[in-house]
DNA sequence: TTATATGCAAATCCTTTGCCGTCGA
DNA sequence: TCGACGGCAAAGGATTTGCATATAA
């Protein structure tokens, strides 16, 4: 990810280096907040102001990518080059990728049918374990949305 | 939808029904802050932290819905018996709603191949339009995402 | 009458910014 | 060297909340 920072020309600070590290070695979706605290465990005297603007930087070089699922905060993840989108466990809050090139195609031809061209698009599915389901014969099978 | 919220058993106040009103003259999707505006014109002495309290009543009632477009504010719709998804048109900002089965069940299918009851799910696609496009011949036509 | 709702202002959460000293190329 | 970067604290926008008063049922 360092490597990607340098292609990019970005100048690489103690800062931008730890921030680099820190979100490499995760394979989680961490919050600022989150990126904050483990930042802080290699470089102490970091500031928060510095992740924030390293992460919108990073974005910005197209090294990193911001998701938003719903919680008022921004998750960071490093840019795949494969897309993929994202499944959210709602029992446990884990995030679990995934690639579907059907849902791709139809979304291309979705917004094609309505006179658009696609040029972005942002999907989350939120669901609970088929597994823990059937151990808790749970009441609520019908209220989707 | 004032009705609604009778069925709902929620206390109707002059306030309430203002919001129900305007949210019901909509078509569009506003946010808090549109909804206040408007409201403003019928009540002008209704506060936005009653506009904020009232969205949130009535979402939790069910019988609004609030979406989350990535720009930072939520928006909001009447829930809709029939389920849909969005396009906005990133060019004006304009919201298109529209329906698919197939994308649906597609969401259905990969949910439950992933090991998932699929509860819910968010997705937004981003268009550009046809028409503008084939007037105005643009460079990128590279950088999905 | 009495639990609920409203208004107002202050508070909260997440994120960005101004300023000034510091550091990378 | 010198412009870009980092730290700090203050500002910002969206949304929520405490408290006293007003109101629906």
């Amino acid at each position: 990810m360092e490597r990607l920072c340098i292609e990019r020309g970005l100048r690489m600070t103690g800062q931008r280096r730890i921030v680099a590290r820190v979100l490499s070695e995760t394979n989680d979706h961490p919050d600022a907040e989150e990126v904050y605290r483990l930042a802080s465990k290699l470089d102490p005297k970091i500031s928060i102001a510095t992740v924030y603007r390293t992460l919108r930087v990073f974005e910005e070089a197209g090294i990193l990518q911001r998701l938003e699922f719903g919680d008022g905060r921004a998750r960071f993840e490093r840019a795949a080059i494969e897309h993929h989108d994202h499944l959210i466990d709602t029992s446990s809050g884990k995030v679990i990728e995934f690639q579907n090139v059907q849902l791709e195609d139809l979304q291309e031809k979705i917004a094609h049918d309505l006179g658009y061209r696609l040029v972005g698009h942002r999907m989350e599915l939120f669901g609970l374990p088929l597994a823990a389901e059937a151990s808790a014969g749970d009441k609520d099978s019908g209220g989707e949305c």
